[in-house]
RNA sequence: GGGGGUGUAGCUCAGUUGGUUAGAGCGAUCGCCUGUCACGCGAUAGGUCGAGGGUUCGAGUCCCUUCACUCCCGCCA
């Protein structure tokens, strides 16, 4: 036998009682009668309930032992009478009876608890990240991530993908995000940059001939934390087939997502065949490229109707005629809310920086009309056009906002989820995916008025390749599309441009020489003058998909050591100095700053 | 780089209009307790009120500066 356990702590059940058995774990807690005193032993698979009274020589041992002191501890398995089984717990029929105990390793005082459901400051919980992985919810969420993984890689083996690891070290690009760097010892003053994806290797491996590869990728991009997004590092599913078009690599990833979404989570799934929506039609709708579908809210265009005579909303009216559009979200049946409704979300909007949010409700006594506040500058003609346009009806109410595109997508995009919020449409327990597609291959940079690349560069342009019109680069679509899911981007992907000479044409359009491009992707454009093959693939962020199916609403709840907002591993002490040897074989100085 | 929130005992928090000796629960230590499962009861210890400066007879509380954590904007092909 084993010298510290010949069960774990969630193994014995009524059939073991009579049984000498050995347990090692944790002590989660203590409950000290005096004469007779409780254990609850943990590990890893469950809790066990150890009992020892006053006769034990160990007993006052036990009695000033901290807990979460690891010990092993010998006894006999008894059942517990009726009364006093704890159906909470697996073993909650059985309890161990003490004979003997060792400390196997010791434990100083905590600097926080691991038995509660409290929440505690990140800081702390970061600096003592092994007692935090201790505790129940976390301890189940990191869990959950490895069998999620598991799952994920059984699937995509069984659909034919083959697993590659790709390079750790590899080149800076010019595109995307702000690179990590390494600096090279043997070539100095020359760095590595650590890969934001594998996006280059795995188009090198469709190249290669393999057909179909994936990797469960580490990803590293310098940028800001947010609550969905770790500081310095990241997991993709990252894959890549050849000989695709758009719909195979959607059917691929569809299945993967139902089968993983449908095991992990008992939520539903509003629809199994995702939606496929427009870029543009998302960012008028939803005034985002990554809708939310759980909120039934829309929004319309409305810029048409201040144009017309018979309304006098003459703020809105002179804004419209200096270019500026109308958007607005209709609620259905709110007219008997109470005002305190309508003046929260204005007061919010104003908060958010807009301008407010102008309401109004239609009603119909012998004709339609406007209550509300501006409801009076609006005739019955135009409020019928006004419902023809939105789908709204009697009892409906209507919130509008006026500005340039950009600010109306900002402002009607979070209203439609403050106002979705605020009257309870927002279905928790679904999940609804969709595809973002048709992405502008381009866009114009707001503030240098520069043509750049909206997303991937390597992504394949629409359309027949001689008839594209490079002249209007910003009317070029791409076959780039995203996976969103309650409103959270799960990935991008793409179908390639596997053509050099169509590569060079829309870098040139970017600004970039064919020198240039022979440059910085000598790898690939070289690569892809030796016979390569059409292809494309796509990257889910794994992270985001476990916190999706954990249910939390921070990347940190399901990444085992993180680090803080500044990039910082607290445990760790990343990152350190380092020592002037290593900077010399590295050729480095550093100046401080200031 | 910018904006918001938070910072009081080991942990989670309360602390009124600026007013006597800064409190509670958990944890720790000591004692009592034979069926608990958030066991119960009693006692004790534990505080640079994030730091620095200012206003004031008097500051945890007001003002300024600064630091840390966090959320958001920028950024994230």
């Amino acid at each position: 036998m084993n010298k510290y356990r010949s069960h774990n702590c969630n193994d014995l059940r009524i059939k073991d009682v009579g049984k000498k058995v050995l347990l090692s774990g944790w002590i989660n807690k203590k409950r000290d009668h005096g004469n007779i005193l409780f254990i609850d032993l943990r590990d890893n698979y469950g809790i066990t309930q150890c009992i020892i009274d006053k006769e034990n020589p160990n007993f006052s041992l036990i009695e000033k032992m901290q807990l979460e002191t690891v010990v092993s501890i010998d006894g006999k398995v008894v059942n517990r009478s009726k009364e006093t089984i704890n159906k909470e717990i697996n073993t909650g029929e059985v309890e161990v009876s003490i004979e003997n105990l060792k400390v196997l390793g010791k434990c100083k005082e905590l600097p926080l608890p691991v038995f509660s459901d409290q929440e505690y400051a990140e800081e702390i919980r970061l600096k003592y990240r092994f007692l935090d992985l201790r505790r129940k919810k976390i301890h189940e969420n990191i869990i959950l991530r490895s069998e999620v993984i598991s799952f994920i890689r059984n699937e995509m083996k069984r659909k034919g993908f083959l697993e590659f690891q790709t390079p750790i070290l590899t080149s800076s690009s010019p595109e995307g995000a702000r690179d990590f760097l390494v600096p090279s010892r043997l070539n100095p003053g020359k760095f590595y940059a650590l890969p934001q994806a594998p996006q280059q290797f795995k188009q090198l491996i469709m190249v290669s001939g393999f057909d179909k590869y994936f990797q469960i990728a580490p990803c590293f991009r310098d940028e800001d934390a947010r609550s969905d997004r770790s500081p310095g590092e990241f997991y993709q599913l990252d894959l890549e087939m050849s000989f695709v078009e758009q719909e195979d690599v959607f059917k691929v990833v569809e299945d993967l997502m139902v089968s993983t979404f449908m095991k992990f989570s008992n939520k539903k799934i509003m629809s199994k065949k995702f939606p496929r929506i427009t870029y543009s039609e998302s960012l008028l709708k939803y005034g985002s490229d990554k809708p939310d579908l759980r909120n039934p809210l829309l929004i319309n265009d409305i810029t048409k109707i201040f144009l017309r005579d018979d309304v006098s909303f003459e703020i809105f009216k002179k804004l419209v005629k200096n270019g500026s559009s109308v958007r607005c979200i209709v609620t259905k049946k709110t007219h008997n809310m109470p005002r305190s409704f309508f003046d929260n979300i204005d007061k919010w909007a104003k908060e958010q920086g807009a301008s407010g949010l102008a309401y109004f409700t239609i009603e119909k006594e012998k004709n339609i009309t406007a209550k509300g506040p501006v409801g009076k500058f609006f005739s019955e003609e135009s409020l019928k056009e006004i419902m023809k346009i939105t789908d709204a009806e009697i009892g409906d109410s209507i919130f509008l906002s006026c500005g340039n595109k950009k600010e109306l997508e900002n402002i009607t995009s979070l209203a439609r989820d403050k106002i979705a919020r605020d009257l309870g449409l927002i279905d928790e327990d679904s999940f609804a995916f969709c595809w973002v597609v048709d992405y502008p291959m381009f866009e114009e940079n707001s503030e240098s008025k520069k043509i750049e690349f909206s997303h991937n560069p390597f992504s394949m342009p629409q359309g027949e390749i001689d008839k594209i019109n490079f002249q209007k680069p910003l009317d070029i679509l791409a076959y780039q599309y995203d996976i969103v899911c309650n409103g959270i981007e799960l990935s991008s992907g793409a179908i390639r441009n596997h053509i050099p000479e169509l590569m060079y044409k829309l870098f040139s359009i970017a600004g970039y020489s064919k020198e240039k491009v022979d440059q910085k992707f000598s790898g690939m454009i070289n690569a892809l003058s030796y016979g390569a093959p059409p292809h494309g693939g796509i990257a889910p962020g794994i992270d985001r998909i476990v916190m999706l199916l954990a249910n939390e609403k921070n990347i940190r709840e399901v990444t085992m050591f993180p680090m803080n907002q500044n990039a910082q591993d607290l445990m760790m002490n990343a990152p350190s100095e380092v020592n002037e040897n290593q900077l010399k074989e590295l050729g480095l100085s550093y100046k401080t700053k200031k």
